[in-house]
DNA sequence: TGACTTTATAGCTTACTTGCTATATATTAG
DNA sequence: CTAATATATAGCAAGTAAGCTATAAAGTCA
């Protein structure tokens, strides 16, 4: 379930493959999770509070993405960024390319959006540094 | 789960509808059959056949493709025939385009091909007037 | 190191999906 | 209409997936 994030699968694994990149789209959440990170990289807490799931269900949707090779992460300071990878396979880029065009104006994508450009991350989740009730 | 066989959804449909699409390419058996239809229009019983699994099983999946608006069906004689619906949705008819360069050194997608050109709906079934073994 | 914060994992429950068998429906030919 | 064939539907069992809570692991910084 993993490793083919910029090549080839071998030829009894292509169908494979492409189903396997299509159920990581088949999900609402996970198209959310793209669209917000197609927007800007977010960390973990940030997606955990546009979309309105728990912190765990994010992580595990997360991974599965980054299994797949459609995002990637780094550390940033505190938290882990996450963001789209742009060196994957022919699939995930062809259709993260297409993605782009596509579903911008659904209403919770717009609603994830606008919330994204508010959410930083130093104000989210139970950081004390940041209280912002001073 | 229907009506999008060429218009437009309602905006606060619009994820919703992209990810019914992306379920219907995240099974494999399904691309197959999608695969199979992009090379010729077919029968239950020729889908059936090829692909190996009992009829019911195909006939939900053509259900589901149908539904979704993937593909369309339509009477001929004994049979009824499916084929890919050219005249679906903007996410469809984009999606289906790209599928036709993919996948098809899949060994599994060329066997069925193959499979595909050999079978005839007059010889298989269990119908008596084309009983090869005269 | 130790206190704190963020993220990941384990394990449970519920809902959905796919295969199957059995059976119903629909179509065609006589 | 009746018989025969093709397809659709109902319903079941097994596997998968997504949400959740609780907890573990990992990173940061004084």
């Amino acid at each position: 379930m993993e490793g083919f994030q910029g090549a080839k699968p071998p030829e009894y694994l292509v169908m494979e493959r492409l189903s396997q990149v299509y159920s990581m789209l088949a999900d609402k959440n996970r198209l959310r999770i793209l669209k917000l990170l197609e927007y800007k990289p977010m960390c973990v807490c940030e997606l955990t509070y546009v979309l309105g799931i728990r912190q765990p269900s994010v992580s595990r949707h997360l991974r599965k993405l980054k299994e797949t090779g459609l995002i990637d992460s780094r550390q940033e300071g505190y938290w882990s960024e996450y963001f789209i990878n742009r060196r994957g396979d022919e699939y995930s880029r062809i259709l993260m390319g297409i993605l782009s065009g596509w579903i911008n104006d659904d209403p919770i994508i717009i609603e994830d959006i606008k919330k994204a450009g508010q959410a930083h991350r130093e104000s989210l989740c139970n950081n004390q540094k940041s209280n912002n009730c001073t």
